[in-house]
RNA sequence: GGGCGUUUAGCUCAGCUGGUUCAGAGCAUCUGCCUUACAAGCAGAGGGUCGGCGGUUCGAAUCCGUCAACGCCCACCA
């Protein structure tokens, strides 16, 4: 067979991919293996695959084809989330480009435009992981709004409420003025921004009733002119003063104390409000003087709670100013903004204008929207009590995170939780078990009862309010649930665990192994999952928590549209292969660790498939002959075998401890060093000769077990070149032949030494080939100085001639005394020469040792201040001081060696 | 304002409970080689007072204190 010299991934992905989806191989059905199973982080549903999904979908298929060549039962379950705000917000994009508002169409209109887009983009994103080789069970895809996940979500909604965790209630909450909805707080992303610090003046409304008492204490600050006494308030949004009902100082600031018991005006909107007094006022900051809007802000409405202020909603949901704020009526808030300052400043109002570093809240996905402080009814998820069930399993270490810090950012959260706001004013997304009942409405009261169906609904609404109550008296709840509400479900839903609890999947499968994730929603989804299982499964969603860092450029920049620094995931496939670019991803990706991509990363990888490719080339291209097996076959194979089982056992560990990094580049060293630049080039018969059938064997038994070990991080070429190396029954597949190997045994171990000694030999004498600018082709002798022959690693009969081959040496003598005109060098504290004849450099040889043997006398006194200092001789461990002195004896032979060879130069 | 984390070679990072894994790896760099598996290769080499300072110790990259820089999370200062 030919093979190119270059391996070309292309078809060979796309073959297996077929493949191993043609045999069903992703497949997991519960069986008595030990079960590995991970979900996946539902991607949105018309998302597009970007780096950070390669990279967290990289690690999973990694744990998950590790696992399957473990002999697990894994099990990696994919599917997209709904993501209501951020696909609702692209459906509405998408029909005003047609022309099409949202308010002319009903519900069922808008739903029907949903699924069309649903249908249309959703899955693309699945689709394009198969080209990563992602290895899920396909049949299990699931959506979070398909039927079972929404039967679900609505019956946990239906059970909390009437566990009593779930409630409705009045607050000021988080309002998305582009989305038209209330958002969670974890929604928000606060950003630090310059913006204006305005200081506007108050008249003193009341003088002519009131006068005005002026303290005369130090420190008393009063602003007067022509119009007549006023207090300086600072703002940062000058628009919400339509909304101000009181202005506030602080009973103990002495500055503004003559402010007390009067009423000021509201600049331009005239309206006559109350100076009230609150501890909660910083007197330091700005003037002390705070105007009161407690409809727009959160602190302002609990100081219109104390004070009993009048609350005075200036904004439309759209973010546009109500009739109710007589001013600007229509106007966007931003625009208002800008307007007002000008107003004001006409109308000599505006005292003066600062810059000043503002935190904004923005809404997490719709970035260039401010939220704005929102007094409305919503439902809540009292956290308390999952807040008190989820914390136990991660404190204990029954859960584990890895990286651990993450341990205290969850405890942190948990131990201050707020109140899940789980209602959103959207219609894509699970509408929200809950019917209004009519009737009532001259009392304060809502009246609303919370069931699966309308039936049910009706039957309990008569049990609250009475027989006469009907059907078409109910009305639905027209608000849809907060994505995650469905999110947090999904290691259980996707077992049906819910609908059908105790079924045989979910008593498999659950608790799954790993979750792979970003830090970003530890709180929004890992949190909430943890409280979820440990509510309905009495037990943790998953074992360990797998937090990946954020994939940056090379700049360390964050991952963009706007920079349009993120390469197209498809792109680099085709460019660099899918094992290529998996293998980049991973080079660089310390769990937790951001990482810096550079596209040079999946060239490396690029360059380690073409390796193994090559590699396999040269073995699949021996002629195999009926010979004896040498020695030095025997013993090369013994050690590479020894070798795989002590690298094996290494990345065994690194798995152990999700250090995949460490682990892959293990075995990119144990393939291309060990075997490829040691192993074959030991084994390799001379030009044009055959090979006898035991190495050959052996040595496709070696790459097997190579293969098995690179597999998980990149299986396409794995399997393409496992399906050569032997014949292959249809249906079979390296993906699914576990793989063990046992630790290496003692002698194992000490052959290990024994070829590392060999090397350094190797190494030296190509060393002084470099230095001596000799060609590696030309033969040349090795004096071995020695008086204990037998110990010497070039006596051993098997490996004499691999030293010969790969050092190119015709003889190998052995004496007591270095003959003349060598070169030298020490591997430990023996020594090596090589007769060079007339091509030494008999003075740069002595410069050499003499400068050697300078370093060694300095290392030699440091030592021997260490021995003599009797603190060190008395308390330092034996085997410590013991290693002291044979330093020492072992660079005073070398000295003495040095000594030697200077002699015989000279 | 609180909390957490990071700082080791040009870059990205390993270095567990202080002492042969103690100064490492990969990439990059430099120098030789077109040696019939691979030039996307092979062989060899150089490169770091382990962020600063102080302390504990016979001994510190490792433990403690402190400062600095960077990063992340949380928090209602208008």
């Amino acid at each position: 067979m030919e093979l190119a010299t270059k391996y070309s991934p292309a078809e060979v992905e796309a073959k297996w991919y077929q493949y191993w989806m043609d045999h069903k191989l992703f497949s997991s059905k519960p069986d008595g293996r030990e079960p590995y199973t991970v979900v996946i982080p539902p991607p949105n549903v018309t998302g597009v695959l970007h780096m950070g999904h390669m990279l967290n979908n990289t690690i999973q298929d990694i744990l998950v084809r590790k696992a399957r060549l473990d002999g697990k039962n894994a099990c990696w379950v994919p599917g997209t989330d709904h993501a209501s705000i951020a696909t609702e917000a692209k459906v509405v994009n998408k029909l005003a480009q047609q022309g099409i508002k949202k308010r002319d169409l009903t519900r069922e209109e808008f739903l029907k435009h949903a699924w069309d887009w649903t249908e249309e983009h959703g899955g693309i994103i699945l689709k394009q992981l198969r080209r990563l080789g992602a290895s899920c069970d396909w049949d299990r895809t699931a959506f979070t709004m398909d039927e079972k996940r929404s039967e679900s979500v609505l019956k946990v909604f239906v059970d909390l409420y009437e566990k009593g965790y779930i409630y409705r209630g009045l607050r000021m909450v988080n309002w998305d003025p582009k989305a038209q909805t209330v958002l969670s707080s974890e929604e928000v992303i606060y950003r630090e921004e310059k913006s204006k610090l305005y200081h506007l003046k108050y008249y003193v409304a009341d003088a002519d009733t009131n006068p005005v008492v002026l303290t005369g204490e130090e420190g008393e600050v009063v602003h007067k002119d022509d119009k007549g006494y006023y207090a300086v308030v600072a703002t940062t949004r000058p628009e919400t003063i339509m909304g101000d009902t009181a202005m506030c100082i602080n009973p103990k600031d002495v500055k503004n104390r003559w402010l007390s018991g009067h009423k000021v005006m509201v600049p331009l909107v005239g309206r006559i409000i109350p100076v009230i007094e609150d501890r909660y006022v910083d007197i330091e900051f700005g003037t002390g003087c705070l105007k009161v809007t407690p409809a727009h802000d959160v602190n302002d409405y609990a100081l219109g709670k104390t004070h009993n202020l009048e609350t005075i909603d200036i904004f439309n949901p759209d973010g546009t100013i109500s009739e109710a704020g007589g001013l600007y009526i229509g106007q966007d808030r931003m625009d208002v903004r800008k307007q007002i300052a000008k107003d004001l400043e006409a109308a000599g109002l505006m005292d003066h204008v600062e810059d000043y570093d503002n935190k904004v809240g923005y809404s997490e996905r719709n970035q260039d929207t401010a939220v704005e402080p929102r007094l409305c009814k919503q439902w809540f998820l009292s956290m308390q009590h999952m807040a008190d069930i989820a914390l136990p399993p991660v404190l204990e270490g029954k859960l584990k995170f890895y990286p651990s810090k993450y341990v205290t950012t969850y405890k942190n959260w948990l131990e201050n939780i707020q109140d899940w706001c789980i209602s959103r004013q959207l219609w894509w997304g699970h509408r929200i078990p809950a019917y209004f009942v009519a009737g009532g409405e001259d009392t304060e009261e809502e009246r609303f009862v919370v069931a699966l169906t309308e039936e049910e609904a009706l039957e309990k609404a008569r049990a609250k309010y009475g027989d006469t109550i009907t059907a078409d008296m109910l009305s639905r709840d027209e608000d849809a649930l907060d994505t995650w509400f469905s999110s947090w479900l999904w290691p259980i839903s996707l077992f049906d665990g819910i609908n059908n609890p105790g079924n045989e999947e979910i008593n498999y499968y659950y608790p799954t192994s790993d979750l792979v994730t970003g830090p970003d929603i530890i709180f929004f989804w890992v949190a909430r999952m943890i409280m979820a299982g440990c509510e309905y499964q009495k037990e943790i969603p998953f074992r360990n928590v797998y937090f990946t860092g954020i994939v940056r450029d090379k700049l360390g920049r964050k991952m963009s549209k706007q920079l349009g620094n993120s390469p197209d995931p498809l792109k680099l496939i085709a460019q660099y292969g899918a094992d290529g670019v998996r293998m980049g991803m991973m080079l660089a990706a310390p769990a937790g660790n951001d990482i810096n991509y550079d596209d040079s990363l999946c060239a490396q990888g690029m360059i380690f498939c073409n390796k193994i490719w090559n590699a396999f080339r040269l073995v699949k291209g021996w002629e195999v002959a009926d010979l004896e097996q040498s020695e030095s076959n025997k013993k090369c194979i013994a050690w590479m075998n020894a070798k795989i089982k002590a690298v094996y056992a290494d990345i065994n560990d690194d798995f152990s401890k999700y250090r995949l990094n460490e682990a892959l580049m293990s075995a990119f060293k144990l393939f291309t060093d060990e075997f490829s630049g040691w192993y074959l080039e030991m084994i390799k018969p001379a030009y044009q000769c055959p090979i006898d059938r035991a190495t050959l064997e052996a040595t496709l038994d070696i790459f097997d077990q190579l293969l098995h070990i690179i597999h998980p991080f990149m299986p396409f070429i794995t399997e393409e070149l496992w399906q050569h190396i032997a014949d292959r029954q249809d249906g079979e597949s390296l993906m699914i032949s576990e793989f063990k190997l046992a630790l290496p045994s003692d002698d194992e171990v000490a052959l290990l030494a024994e070829i590392e000694e060999m090397k350094q030999v190797i190494s030296g004498v190509r060393g002084v080939r470099q230095t001596k600018n000799i060609s590696p082709r030309e033969e040349l002798t090795l004096e071995v100085i020695a008086t204990d022959e037998e110990q010497v690693v070039t006596k051993c009969p098997a490996l004499s001639p691999v030293i010969r081959k790969m050092a190119c040496l015709g003889d190998i003598t052995y004496a007591q005394q270095k003959s003349e005109g060598t070169v030298a060098f020490l591997i430990g504290t023996r020594e090596f020469a090589i007769p060079l004849g007339n091509l030494i450099d008999a003075e740069a040889e002595i410069a050499k040792a003499e400068a050697e043997i300078q370093r060694l006398k300095g290392f030699m006194a440091g030592i021997q201040k260490k021995l003599s200092n009797e603190r060190f001789v008395n308390n330092a461990p034996e085997q410590v001081v013991a290693l002291e002195r044979k330093k020492l004896a072992d660079s005073e032979s070398k000295i003495a060696a040095l000594e030697e060879s200077i002699k015989a130069l000279r």
